[in-house]
DNA sequence: TTTTTGTGTATTGTATACAAAATTCAAATC
DNA sequence: GATTTGAATTTTGTATACAATACACAAAAA
């Protein structure tokens, strides 16, 4: 077997994406490398890496010559996001309409199961984590990479949005009921009322942005 | 106004991403930090930057502590890049349906023309590039900023996929023929032919991936 | 008071130096 | 001959040093 050591970039490219997503770093907030480096206790070399890979995915943003902050999402950003994932669930539903869940049936489950349980015991972060897990699980059932890597592009900015809207998940236990009323549905091979279904759940967690 | 004098890293990066879709750069060639370097007669750091964003992309892999290569583009990948694309492109349609065309109808009719154009005097490389420009200019007519900058990534691989096939592409005519006519039904409000058309379109630059 | 200008400071951009790991290839072993 | 081993070489990972730009704030001008 072979051992990769995680490089210091990898390392610090998810510690700042948890200070994002823990709400450590507020958005909009301004970040020196040197600060982040001097924190971390690496060089700058390091922390850039991770800036920029930071800024691909949409959590930071960089000013050129200038300095980086912590990306702002507006409502409109918000709505827009909202609408390309629910396109892109709606596909994956159609792929496994077409070729079967795959081998993801027993990990989406667990994945509904884990956010139940999260929710019990009131554990926030880790209900949010499962319930990207559970989308993801759906997604990556198309065994489509492109498909697959865009969706994560997009999670990135949903977690985000989570965090944000942070006392707002109202109704949780409905939210999360839809989870296994969409398995039952997809079992039972009542595609079109899970597409329905999957519409809704996105709307009723995106919350405001589809009030207007 | 405000000059903004381009980093090295940037001028790397659009100078490799050209050679990749130049063909100069072949699929899968090893490439090493250090000859870039003395290549472009800059220092490793604007290489590495330019190279880690290259990996974002999906056009160059980088197999950790070891070397970076180009990427290497299966037929499944062509396949599930076609897939996705065909889904994005049906859903900017819909919004058109839904919202018009807002101000991109003269760019993108531009474009058409332009394609014609470079496909009269043989000048393939401005032919992709106008194509390109073509669909992006759909996608972009959405204003939804999610989609644009996922439609981006996977425009990358797409025009990787035309210099691989570069002698296949048949019945040119027919192809660009189909610019033109997508643009006038989308003027004509003929929503579900204009769908139809596109899928037709996407399969038949796609090639082989979809004859099986 | 408001605006402008200039200078010092802080921050990013890039080059270089060094450390650590992977690759190569020849010699040794089976 | 095929495989393994190990030192030499090459390459990446990280730190540091320096250059260039942007920022902040005070002094001068309108």
């Amino acid at each position: 077997m072979k051992i990769v050591r995680e490089s210091l970039a990898d390392q610090v490219y998810n510690s700042i994406k948890n200070e994002i997503l823990n709400g450590e770093l507020k958005f909009g907030e301004k970040i020196s490398e040197d600060s982040l480096a001097e924190q971390f206790g690496v060089s700058r070399t390091p922390i850039r890496e991770a800036l920029r890979r930071l800024t691909e995915y949409g959590l930071v943003v960089l000013a050129p010559r200038s300095h980086a902050s912590i990306s702002v999402i507006s409502d409109d950003d918000a709505k827009d996001i909202a609408d390309l994932r629910i396109n892109l669930e709606l596909f994956a539903l159609d792929h496994i309409k077409e070729m079967g869940f795959s081998a993801m049936l027993p990990e989406i489950s667990r994945h509904a199961a884990d956010c139940q349980y999260s929710s019990s015991v009131g554990d926030r972060a880790k209900l949010f984590e499962e319930d990207s897990l559970f989308h993801q699980a759906i997604i990556k059932s198309t065994r489509n990479k492109a498909l697959i890597s865009a969706y994560e592009r997009l999670d990135a900015k949903i977690q985000m949005l989570r965090v944000e809207q942070n006392e707002s998940v109202n109704a949780l236990s409905e939210y999360l009921n839809q989870h296994t009323m969409l398995i039952e549905l997809l079992k039972n091979k009542e595609y079109e009322k899970a597409k329905a279904l999957t519409i809704e759940h996105i709307k009723h967690e995106s919350g405001r942005v589809f009030q207007k």
